[in-house]
DNA sequence: TCGCAGGTGGTCG
DNA sequence: CGACCACCTGCG
């Protein structure tokens, strides 16, 4: 089965799934994704503004992918408004402009970005494919390939460090495990407090939450690369975190998530390609 | 071999 | 508060 959507534009799915703001989708040979969220298995493939899901009915397109890819807010206008406002950041959105900022789910979210810090793309994708396959879920089998869910909150909370070892978590084990505590007694966070709060998350990791998981669009995370980049086009010293979060919340507003992806995205992958450091 | 990578928590001053 | 520094792991 395959769903079928015409007609979309301010979409590109290698700058969807390579902008930093998942992990758990792979690029097939012929270009396509393959990847689970929320329960179900899905294959991506984009041309010429149609776009193909395999595996996919019409209702898990309503009730998941639709919302999942974002595919109801206007991109285009988001643009046009952040152009307006600064001049600076337009090659960053023609770069990335096929970039979505996924709707995925919060406890994902959170697992996905504790184990991001201090850590390289391969090994985070390892790491969430580890934790899967030895304590997640099975959701299905596509193509010959096994697929599985995270461990919930409670699952992660009655494991120890010992048994987390093969997963190769590193000190984020720890962390791993007294997230699940909290969520499991506090429930799931709804705000950047409440995400701060958790073991292991910083002010970095709780606003890639916020934004990927809470859809909180004027969070601005500030990475490595975010401060290479806030440092070459608006001449911020990498150190002024704080200098930068109030020029984003003035020059970007609500919409800081939005032109922070365009601009990570233009920094890590633009400058690789061009061979600066 | 050793530094470092999409940071955080702990400890000082 | 702001400045340091250790920290799992794997790769160059």
């Amino acid at each position: 089965m395959k769903y079928v959507v015409d007609g979309l534009k301010d979409f590109n799915l290698d700058h969807i799934f390579d902008c930093g703001q998942c992990f758990r989708w792979k690029k097939e040979e012929n270009g396509s994704y393959t990847g689970v969220a929320k329960g179900k298995i899905a294959n991506m493939s984009f041309e010429d503004g149609t776009l193909i899901i395999d595996n996919s009915t019409e209702k898990d397109f309503n009730e998941i992918w639709k919302s999942y890819l974002d595919l109801d807010r206007n991109y285009g206008e988001i643009k046009e408004f952040l152009k307006a406002n600064d001049q600076v950041i337009n090659d960053a959105i023609e770069y990335g402009q096929g970039i979505r900022i996924l709707q995925q789910d919060v406890w994902e979210a959170i697992v996905s970005f504790i184990i991001s810090q201090n850590n390289h793309i391969p090994r985070i994708k390892g790491c969430i494919d580890n934790l899967s396959k030895e304590f997640g879920s099975f959701v299905g089998n596509y193509k010959g390939v096994d697929y599985y869910s995270l461990p919930s909150p409670e699952k992660l909370a009655s494991l120890s460090e010992e048994e987390l070892a093969p997963v190769k978590l590193g000190y984020r084990a720890k962390y791993l495990i007294e997230t699940g505590k909290q969520v499991t007694e506090k429930g799931m966070p709804k705000n950047y407090e409440e995400v701060l709060a958790l073991t292991g998350v910083g002010p970095k990791v709780a606003n890639c939450i916020c934004l990927f998981g809470l859809a909180k669009m004027d969070s601005f995370p500030i990475d490595v690369w975010v401060k290479r980049v806030m440092n070459k086009l608006y001449g911020f010293e990498e150190k002024d975190v704080k200098g930068m979060e109030a020029f984003a919340k003035e020059r970007f507003g609500d919409l800081g998530g939005i032109a922070q992806q365009y601009l990570f995205y233009y920094m890590r992958n633009f400058s690789n390609e061009n061979g600066e450091k």
